[in-house]
DNA sequence: ACCACAACCTGGCCGC
DNA sequence: TGCGGCCAGGTTGTGG
């Protein structure tokens, strides 16, 4: 489920259950989830530990313990959280926590691509990501500057979380829309104007998102198992050969850099 | 330094 | 029903 809304309506959702609750016991099933440590020295680091607060960085999620370490954890494709009063048998449960209010939080994911890092200094793992899209101090100068470093598709650059920290496939593609850029463009070809379109239109476009608590596609839910509802908004993600809802063009599909991307030919430049 | 591409995994869908 | 091929909201490592 993760691009930047969905990870923090995830955040949002966990917040009320998880702050101040102890981790009384760890399983790990899927070792190589665990991306810091081996399974056993992760689940005694954690365990008996206090959950401080429940934050977002990018697409990641941030668990602050009271033992001084940052528990950090990365959705990837499929990743998701939820509780449970036992541990599910469930398929594609990779590691549960138990509580001490008795609940189970279960990590559920298919393509077991999301990780977990246990770190006392998170900028470890979260040093490289670019300025976050909706914080005010974000300014399109240097949104500017940031392109101007790059000749690769303008596409690929919004997928570059070192230049923005936050946006995947989906985003990228709908702000290129908003903003009327063609997604191929080098990224250093932008004007100052189309730099400062495309960030109003990721801004609009994530707080937009954020108040449909995400895009659900496929079957991913937030924990508390209601869908975002945004998905219906999207103009041209997934939408191949359906009417541009501006001019009525077939929307086109085509890969950059080995992403799907969707686009208008007639109002994109 | 830059960029394309494979790898990491599983499952859904489509055509034959 | 089965099988091959392609697709999927992400990131990292490799190699040209």
């Amino acid at each position: 489920m993760p691009e930047l809304p969905e990870v923090e309506t995830f955040a949002r959702e966990l917040r009320p259950d998880l702050v101040g609750q102890r981790i009384t016991a760890v399983e790990v099933r899927w070792p190589a989830i665990v991306a810091t440590h081996p399974p056993d020295a992760f689940a005694a680091l954690l365990q008996e530990t206090r959950i401080l607060d429940v934050g977002r960085r990018g697409k990641y999620l941030l668990f602050p313990l009271n033992s001084g370490e940052t528990l950090i954890v990365h959705l990837r494709m499929t990743g998701r959280f939820f509780l449970a009063p036992t541990p599910q048998r469930e398929k594609h449960v990779h590691l549960l926590m138990l509580l001490d209010n008795e609940r189970w939080l279960h990590y559920q994911d298919v393509r077991k691509f999301g990780r977990f890092y246990l770190e006392e200094d998170p900028q470890q793992v979260l040093g490289k990501l670019g300025p976050e899209p909706l914080d005010p101090s974000w300014s399109s100068a240097a949104f500017w500057q940031a392109l101007q470093k790059h000749r690769l598709p303008v596409k690929s650059a919004l997928l570059d979380q070192r230049i923005v920290a936050g946006l995947g496939n989906i985003y990228a593609d709908e702000a290129l829309f908003a903003a009327s850029i063609d997604p191929r463009r080098p990224a250093n070809s932008l004007t100052r104007g189309d730099v400062s379109r495309l960030q109003a239109a990721i801004r609009n476009l994530l707080a937009a998102a954020l108040r449909a608590r995400g895009s659900s596609v496929s079957d991913y839910v937030p924990p508390n198992g209601v869908p975002g509802t945004f998905r219906a908004q999207h103009q041209v993600y997934r939408r191949t050969d359906e009417p541009c809802p501006h001019c009525g063009t077939p929307i086109r599909r085509l890969r950059i850099g080995g992403r799907s991307t969707h686009f208008c030919p007639h109002c994109q430049h």
